[in-house]
DNA sequence: TTGAAAGCGGTACCAT
DNA sequence: ATGGTACCGCTTTCAA
């Protein structure tokens, strides 16, 4: 086989390698110094103008963006505050929360950062996030142990944020204790005169978090009452809801409080097409004030959800930032409020 | 008012610095060289059994985190996957995708970032995204121009994908048309004999990008044929929906396509709250295939959307990285199938 | 087997 | 008004 001879490229390519401050300044005839002074605006230093503009245009010319890990490696800070991504699927309450909170920081001047930690558990996680120096760090769901707040703080966080059922030695903690719904659903379930309840725990993993509190404050409700509290555990599955309506009249309920709205919409379908009235035979509340619950006949009755305000939070981690000796602060920031309609 | 003197600190705190390698090397006694290769276990280099333990038993002790600014400053690389955070709502299938796509990147040892680009738009978000020199970025959505796209390989970006409705000049393209949807649910309808047909608008902004596709492929589905494509904005609110359902008759539509399931259930209830019977005097269909079409009367027919799965575009990305000099791939991966269930 | 030293890309002090 | 230079923390040749 004839080996075609590659011609001579015209012009190599030139694999263009990533223009930095010193080329900049070769190209503006300046000095690596000078670059920055310029591109920093920095007010210490008087740079004329000619010299800015040769700046200037030297480093649009080149396409030159800074270099982040190299600045704050000198700095030796940044202002990341680093977020792992919650292990538990993201509600469209809990999206707006994020999204705020991204927006508050982010006015702050803080470069929100999210972390994939994906299969890093514990110690493995605080130290994956401490390799990027964050300058605080926002924890959602269970967090690392005190442990892992120590190997945070080593590295230099100044802030460390829980955000979930429980706090965490060392580290502020934004308490959101689910208890309150189960007990504010049932509390309302039992004023209504219902004495046999229901509580529907999914079976998916990821919700225990919640569902577990959930439950207890069902339970909490009901104590030194005689009414009684049954768990009822649930796959969001038409079929494991449809066996559930089936044997409802063996369970002898006379109310359900549905974890949250979607799954109340799954049972309270499922109880309907089995003949069973609500509220009539059986009251039904969800949770999370959806809108789907207002659409649903009878309109659903459920517990609305308040959490802390995005910008909240970003001025507590601003806080703490510019305060790290300070106490560890801890809020109760769940807030909920029976939203009674007709399925109760 | 007497002045309290403080009592001299019986041990002042001692702000410790973070650790460097350097600290680990003094206490094991040896140079810092030797620290690194035991803790990244270099297999180029032999270290003693002793030293490597002295040194981990160091690192231990001392709490010490590398720090991952300075590593990847040396090295010239990193393995960031940038990602910006979506600036549209999303919803479960999306939310679904991110993880999926974040646990198999995680698995082929990049790092996912979610940055959280507040208020900067085009190039500026472009150069704040590079000042962080990911390996790839993965754009969301409307993504930069064909301008941003250069700044980020100019920064060593060697890849940069685009998720969403257009491709852009020097990126891989994963195309996600939903015109395809529109034009399923209507075509569908068309199928079913209906001729009038409705199309819903949200109002919301931020579904622009997949609203206005939607309503071209259902345009697309009528043209040349009999029937009639009516745009129908509505705002995702009760009063809204019963608003355009009390002028319901006056449209003289016989279906509609409601933009997604949840805007369908919105309307659906208002439709028939207004006496309007579904399907028989207007058919109904969504798109999603979210549980609630399944769980609604009549069951609500839908538009099932196909997106890429998460290891597909990891391998995408993992493909472009190793060979960044490869044409830029562009890909169709939005699928559409409708379901039919009974409010069609 | 281990150590000394250069250098990654910026910033800021100290001269000039 | 500008330039020289040390240094941030880490990796990696090269020598010993």
């Amino acid at each position: 086989m004839v080996q075609i001879p590659k011609p001579p490229a015209p012009e190599p390519p030139a694999p263009r390698s990533v223009p930095t401050s010193a080329d900049v300044a070769r190209l503006a005839g300046v000095s690596r110094a000078t670059v920055s002074y310029v591109l920093n605006n920095t007010s210490a230093v008087r740079i004329s103008e000619p010299t800015r503009r040769r700046v200037h245009d030297a480093a649009r010319e080149l396409g030159y963006v800074p270099h982040a890990a190299a600045r704050s490696l000198r700095a030796g800070h940044s202002r990341t505050v680093l977020m792992p991504a919650p292990s538990f699927p993201a509600g469209p309450l809990y999206s707006r929360f994020l999204d705020e909170l991204m927006g508050a920081l982010g006015r702050l001047e803080y470069t929100v950062v999210q972390y994939g930690s994906v299969g890093l558990r514990g110690d493995e996680a605080a130290r994956a996030w401490a390799e990027l120096r964050p300058v605080a760090v926002l924890v959602p769901g269970s967090g690392p142990g005190p442990q892992g707040v120590e190997i945070l703080k080593r590295a230099g966080a100044r802030a460390v944020v829980t955000l979930g059922h429980e706090a965490v030695d060392g580290a502020h903690a934004l308490l959101m204790d689910h208890a309150i719904v189960g007990h504010s659903a049932v509390r309302h379930l039992h004023d209504r005169g219902r004495r046999r309840i229901g509580v529907v725990v999914p079976v998916e993993d990821g919700l225990k978090v919640f569902s577990a509190p959930r439950l207890a404050g069902a339970r909490r409700a009901v104590r030194d009452t005689d009414a009684t509290v049954t768990e009822l555990p649930l796959a969001y599955d038409e079929r494991a809801a449809a066996r559930l309506a089936a044997r409802w009249d063996s369970l002898g309920l006379d109310a359900v409080f549905a974890y949250n709205d979607e799954y109340a919409m799954l049972l309270m379908r499922a109880l309907q097409d089995e003949g069973v009235r609500v509220p009539a035979d059986t009251a039904v509340i969800g949770a999370d004030d959806l809108m789907l619950g207002r659409l649903l006949r009878p309109r659903l009755s459920t517990v609305h959800l308040e959490l802390p305000s995005g910008r909240d939070l970003a001025a507590l981690v601003d806080r703490a930032v510019h305060d790290p000796g300070a106490a560890p602060e801890r809020h109760e920031v769940l807030g909920a409020a029976v939203v009674h309609r007709e399925s109760s």
